[in-house]
DNA sequence: CAGTGGTCTAGACCACCGA
DNA sequence: CGGTGGTCTAGACCACTGG
């Protein structure tokens, strides 16, 4: 049965999306069953194989379908709830939400790696390496605490910059292009010391993020961000 | 100057996704730089214009550059750093580190929604929701306590499942199909009960996740996943 | 208006899989 | 071997943007 595609408001290839989609959504085709071969929707839709190739290869892309060549597609086995956790420069984010954002400069300085330090960022121990450490409010609320390293090879300038106008992290991201970057989060109590930059009562609990960044052949930057755990949170959405 | 595509290792259009990230990354083009339009991509590579076209759609759809009809491709302004937060199975996750888990259940019961659970499910306060709480460990150590309410009209056979063999997870996904999922990550401190629960003393810092998910019409489950701050992260790496 | 990207076609060749 | 998906071409029409 060849069905027309009188609506003319989605693309041809959208549809195919949404036909394959329903199926699963509806329970019609089960994690592990075959999903018609591009020859076979080719036929349904009356479109040509580019059209349901784009298809099929998006869903394999959302994780919705698996492919395997010369095999054919069937149904993912887990759907995977997959949603992008972007991490911003924490200025656009909070003016994205319509407040207002204001820095506390707490620490700008060069110092001589430790070990542990130096390993990470690929220096020699006792090499120099540039240090800021900043509060960010939001509206006149501290929301984060930001100590982060910086490799001199990958931003000789960085002690230069004048971070009550621009943010470390734009600072980085327009002086030295990213290549990499790896992130971890974990819950941890404040410190004394970070209990006090940021207003809380010590012990009280944090969201903590580490994230180390790549620049060519740099480790550019090792920054740890702290979050007032009672006034942050990260979120997402994910929709077949 | 119509550089000839002699490695063939590469396909096409991976040639010219990497040869446009190499010009970011290296700084020759920087944020807000025009990228070359598709005609003049097609003439520099000798590739048809649809080969160009996935490459640099591609590219769009992860981020590197932005593109309007009309008005043509720009290097994306703020490198996003965006990576896929994968929630999978708990089980699958343990075992995919080479360690094995084992559940505990506390409590499988059928119960009244009272009044904000109830609005989260669209049940009517009071109405009928199955509850669930488990503790899932890894070679031994407590690593998540999960404490799950669930709508009856998507998946009315809940209380029946046999937690210790199947996580609840998994048997949500097979007998409700996933269309939407919405979650956010927090910090807290270990209540008492939660304390008890995963073996930690009171006031130990925790990563809360909480989600729900939407199956068809339903709102399937509210879950909460309490993780010891000390013995998990969520982590993820960003490569341009 | 000319230039851009968004979509689509009707072919084609290839690599891979399973019988 | 036939069926599958992976890639690619040389056109085409359209919607949108900017000057």
């Amino acid at each position: 049965m060849t069905s027309t595609l009188l609506t003319r408001a989605l693309p041809a290839y959208e549809q195919v999306k949404a036909f394959i989609k329903q199926q699963i959504t509806t329970g019609v085709w089960r994690p592990g069953d075959n999903v018609p071969s591009e020859a076979a929707l080719q036929q349904q839709f009356g479109v040509s194989r580019m059209t349901v190739n784009r298809a099929v290869k998006e869903l394999a892309v959302e994780g919705v379908v698996s492919r395997v060549q010369g095999s054919g597609t069937v149904v993912a086995q887990l759907h995977r709830i997959s949603s992008t956790l972007e991490i911003r420069d924490i200025h656009d984010e909070i003016l994205a939400r319509g407040h207002s954002h204001s820095t506390q400069v707490l620490k700008v300085e060069s110092l001589r790696a430790p070990a542990e330090l130096a390993r990470t960022l690929k220096l020699h121990t006792g090499a120099k390496v540039f240090h800021s450490v900043l509060v960010h409010y939001e509206d006149g609320v501290a929301i984060q605490l930001e100590d982060r390293h910086v490799n001199p090879a990958a931003v000789p300038d960085y002690l230069q910059a004048d971070f009550a106008a621009t943010t470390p992290t734009r600072y980085l991201l327009e002086h030295a292009p990213l290549t990499e970057a790896s992130y971890s989060i974990e819950a941890t109590l404040a410190s004394a010391h970070e209990a006090k930059c940021l207003g809380l009562k010590r012990g009280e609990p944090c969201l903590v993020m580490t994230r180390s960044t790549v620049s060519g052949p740099h480790v550019a930057s090792l920054v740890r961000l702290v979050y007032p755990g009672m006034r942050y949170s990260f979120g997402g959405k994910f929709q077949l």
